[in-house]
DNA sequence: GGACTTTTTGGGAGCGTTCCCAAGTCATGC
DNA sequence: GCATGACTTGGGAACGCTCCCAAAAAGTCC
């Protein structure tokens, strides 16, 4: 027979009876072509079942329809977080209607990020979303170095002038508190995130500020640092019994979190919430199905997702002149633990 | 100045001093080229940075270095289960090591499906690898027809010729029951998946197999299915306990349905694994973190992704006849509720 | 040292597109 | 009827690379 491998732009011309020109202008829905020439290539189309090629494409235009996802994270976090899917679902709903395709880098040796480290170029990829929520990575930065327009999930401080989006952590963490504070709970604890996070440092300075507020004293000894793992919030709780036994709530920085501060609340006879108001942040599944569901902050997962993509096919069209930066609004989801 | 965007082989070639083909061979790590001739390439490559167009080269190679993941699920399912993070893990690494790249469609609509249509060319990816489960999805039949490599995540009744990898699901769930009637347990109920997927099929003739392996009959008043959630399990397990108050073990399809079951059987008055022992399948952190740990089957996922990158990277080669099948054997983890 | 073989090298052709310019077509107006 | 301008159209050139052939260089043997 004839066409080994999948039609051509030549073919669909030849067929149509028109030009590679006029194919290809009908193909790219551009400016004036006649409507039965028009006609007649999509028809041509049609009966070929004509794709263009992206590579082709890429090679003249310099564009390549592909964003990439960067995510530099461990093993167990990406595991363990509804997070990720969460987000990448977003994302990959976006590009899917801009029709740009998601490659996907999992980050997880030095050995991956020197061969993401060459693919990483405009040559490849129109534009870069990294995830990593750490403060390290230095990831980011030679990217925009190389003209790459790149979007982060998240704040870094390390890197200020990025654009990115980010959840108001700060803000929801803060709605939180007064909503414990508003039920009448006063001696209200708080299981916050690791540090070194960003989000963990948002997150406890929004309890500061509920507090500071109601202008109650910040005392430390209420205060207790956890990795947002459960386990690390029922260790973190116990150690803040110790301290203050006469709490009356704690405000994990994450469901997770917030799960084990209430299984450490219970084997330690409190109950929860009348002993005891628990609030948690994130609104995982999970939560929702938690007896009685808990008390906690609703990111929007989804629509960070989207809104990184938006951001950065933006850029890729070089609308925006210089960086952009977006901080979507969280809610708090009443449960049964406050 | 002089370079605008990467540099090219050309210029590659001009600062060594040598021909474009020349340039080429060094860098394809190719046959015949002097020791001398080859460092100075290299010297040029590493001082102007020099990363390889993968476009360009795709064009004529007709090879783009990337394989297509295809996960056709609800939003629901890839939230849910840690199922989709730990495939995807093993897949990642394993492309990455080949230097591959993954590109992750997400398809929830038909709109979406049909985009994907156009972009699952031999023209755009390499291969594909397809994580379904379900039994609909007529995506990879097609796909092979398009002459372009493709395996399943998990066999498909639909399409039994198909390549692919799975876990030996019926035989881990003989061993798991075989484990109970070893405690001693003699009335086994168990919570099925769907059936209308294969998985949840399968790990029910594994329970069957088990029981008539013993010299036991099959009571269908002992068996409930469900749809891997923890609320099904939940659900399935009451309406056994009505049925069958006697029941003195419960194998589970899934780990989240066996969390389900124990909370059932909890409220119900029984003691777990006093009174009814609990098995699980699949293996999830939540099990291991459960208290007591749950007993389960545990799928190797990460080596699952693992397997499905390498075959069809294996038939991209072309170097097996037709397709293959591979079934990966799981391992019963012995907790504390059985 | 010359004829021959083997290794190494340069560069033309072509992959499937888009871009763009020149040429062709068609009304319109006088 | 013919110049003028507005649409359309065809096809050359180029994108950066690999493949391959022929030429050059380097060995080898008598």
């Amino acid at each position: 027979m004839s066409a080994v491998g999948p039609p051509t732009l030549e073919q669909v011309a030849a067929r149509a009876g028109v030009g590679r020109g006029t194919a290809s202008r009908v193909i790219n829905g551009s400016s004036q072509v006649s409507p039965r020439t028009r006609e007649a290539v999509l028809q041509a189309v049609a009966d070929l079942g004509y794709v263009p090629n992206q590579a082709a494409r890429a090679l003249v235009t310099r564009r390549t329809g592909m964003v990439a996802l960067v995510i530099a994270e461990s093993e167990e976090r990406i595991f363990g977080e509804p997070f990720f899917a969460g987000v990448v679902r977003g994302i990959s709903a976006e590009l899917a209607d801009a029709s740009r395709q998601l490659v996907l880098s999992l980050v997880q040796s030095a050995e991956q990020a020197d061969r993401l480290h060459g693919f990483l170029s405009p040559a490849h990829v129109d534009g870069v979303l990294a995830l990593s929520i750490h403060d390290d990575g230095a990831l980011p930065v030679d990217l925009s170095a190389r003209g790459i327009p790149t979007v982060l999930g998240g704040r870094s401080e390390r890197w200020p002038e990025a654009s990115y989006v980010d959840v108001d952590n700060r803000a929801g963490a803060r709605t939180a508190v007064q909503h414990l504070l508003k039920r009448g709970r006063r001696t209200v604890a708080t299981v916050t995130g690791p540090q070194g996070m960003t989000a963990g440092r948002d997150r406890r300075d929004g309890y500061g500020d509920a507090l500071r507020d109601a202008g109650l004293a910040a005392d430390p000894a209420l205060v207790a640092e956890g990795d947002f793992s459960e386990a690390s919030g029922h260790a973190a709780t116990r150690a803040l019994l110790e301290r203050r036994p006469d709490l009356d709530a704690v405000f994990a920085a994450s469901d997770l979190m917030a799960l084990g501060a209430i299984r450490a609340l219970r084997e330690a006879g409190r109950s929860v919430p009348g002993d005891v108001a628990v609030v948690g942040f994130d609104g995982i599944p999970r939560a929702a199905s938690h007896e009685p569901p808990l008390t906690t902050v609703v990111q929007p997962l989804d629509r960070l997702g989207r809104e990184m993509a938006r951001m950065v096919l933006r850029h890729v069209e070089g609308t925006p002149g210089g960086p952009e930066q977006l901080v979507l609004p969280v809610e708090l989801a009443v449960g049964g633990t406050s």
